[in-house]
RNA sequence: GCCCCGGUGGUCUAGCGGUCUAUGAUCCCGGCCUGUCGAGCCGGGUGCUCGGGUUCGAAUCCCGACCGGGGCGCCA
């Protein structure tokens, strides 16, 4: 826009607000003086829309502004071409995970978030009123999809909300986030489900790098593609890697976010990002996780880590009705709570495993983002109600 | 919930007992300049989270509340 030639239009210009949305029209000319080549000699310019000043949060200025300032004004924030770029390769991954699955002869499926008891009992609900009764918001779709592995629908995933009311206050908990859960029917043993969580991740990766190039390099971020297959950590071998380290953990006991973290870098010096935890104490895991039948005190589960976090957990699952209502009583649980879920493994239910796997915080350490939050457009924690 | 750190114009910051009628940037307003830039220059505008206390004097020190950041627990 020149000055000489169109002082009137010039003027108007200068008048309009940063963030306003305009249209112009004019005349499209090479310059190669410009970024990307071409310019715009305006003739013509409409306000569709003026923007208020000033803006609760700058978008084209030099200045930053705070993560809670960013989440009040998610919109203003999201004009900011590198913070849409996060949802452009969120949105990648879920299409590489959705067209993996179907390879695979996966269906996806939907199950309830609004639930008349707690699913795994423990676990932290938020509780809701149902027409005067009392409910909750799902926390996982555990019991239902292996209700499912009872059907004939052998093979489900479901890429659906979670709600957690766990007061947790960090940089990778949220109270509702992504959870892509995955179930599968005729299982020799675990080594089939690791098979296929990390082909799908593997193959998420790969899409990512392939599709979502711009977005990276806005991001600033080049995920690596894993090796296949990925090391499978046995938590004995996990505690002797710990002690290695000068870290004393009590055979049986859970191995804490330090210890996690250790075993991260340990691995991270051997090459590997990605790997699994395998063969958690049985005391730790839930009831319906299958227990080693030479070592009961140990379990047929894991835990995928990635960056040194935990992105994903599961194992093979307990189909044995009379074992799995034992487990229950083990663990404290009343099964006359759960005959819903008890009932599909009275007739018929096929040994099976699975995960759970979050979405939210894949896309985190996949962009080595500080704050899950980053990896949410509209983020829901302890105290984050509205937008 | 516990531990550590912090709350200064719309936004991001400096200041950490008097020299603060508070720094710089951004933004907005006015002016100048400008062929490429989240351009530049000049002038103006907008602020110490709230409530107590200490002190001759508090943005600055103490206590509390509220809010925020990080860590832990827990997990996806």
């Amino acid at each position: 826009m020149k000055k000489k030639g169109n002082e009137a239009l010039f003027e108007s210009l200068s008048k309009i607000l940063r963030e306003s949305v305009i249209a112009v029209q004019g005349t499209v000319q090479p310059n190669p003086q410009v970024r990307n080549g071409w310019e715009l000699l305006a003739s013509r310019i409409d306000v569709l829309s003026a923007s208020a000043a000033p803006l609760p949060l700058p978008v084209a200025d030099k200045v930053g502004a705070e993560m809670d300032t960013r989440f009040d004004n998610r919109f203003l924030d999201l004009r900011k071409p590198e913070h849409r770029a996060t949802f452009a390769v969120r949105s990648a991954v879920l299409a590489a995970l959705r067209e993996h699955l179907a390879a695979q002869g996966f269906v996806e499926v939907h199950t309830p978030k609004l639930a008349g008891a707690g699913a795994e009992g423990g676990a932290t609900l938020f509780e809701t009123t149902y027409f005067g009764r009392k409910a909750y918001l799902s926390q996982s779709p555990q019991l239902y999809k292996q209700i499912l592995m009872s059907t004939g629908l052998d093979r489900v995933y479901e890429i659906a909300p979670a709600f957690r009311a766990e007061p947790s206050d960090t940089v990778r908990h949220v109270t509702e986030f992504t959870s892509f859960d995955a179930e599968v029917s005729w299982i020799e043993n675990q080594e089939d489900v690791f098979r296929l969580l990390e082909g799908t991740v593997a193959h998420a990766i790969e899409r990512v790098r392939a599709e979502a190039k711009d977005a990276l390099a806005l991001l600033h971020a080049d995920p690596k593609v894993p090796r296949l297959p990925l090391r499978r950590l046995p938590y004995a071998e996990a505690l002797e890697i710990l002690r290695s380290r000068g870290k004393h953990v009590r055979d049986g006991a859970d191995i804490d976010t330090e210890g996690e973290k250790l075993i991260g870098s340990a691995l991270a010096e051997e090459g590997h990002e990605l790997y699994f935890l395998t063969e958690y104490p049985t005391s730790i895991k839930p009831f319906y996780i299958m227990s080693k039948p030479d070592e009961p005190d140990f379990s047929f589960s894991f835990d995928l880590e990635y960056k040194g976090d935990e992105m994903a957990s599961g194992g093979q699952r307990e189909h044995r009705y009379d074992v799995l209502v034992a487990k229950m009583r083990e663990k404290g649980l009343n099964p006359d709570g759960f005959e819903f879920y008890l009932k599909a493994f009275r007739y018929g239910m096929p040994p099976h495993g699975g995960w759970g796997f979050g979405i939210d915080r894949f896309v985190q350490k996949l962009l080595d983002l500080s704050n899950i939050r980053e990896a949410i457009l509209f983020p829901r924690d302890r105290v984050r109600l509205v937008p």
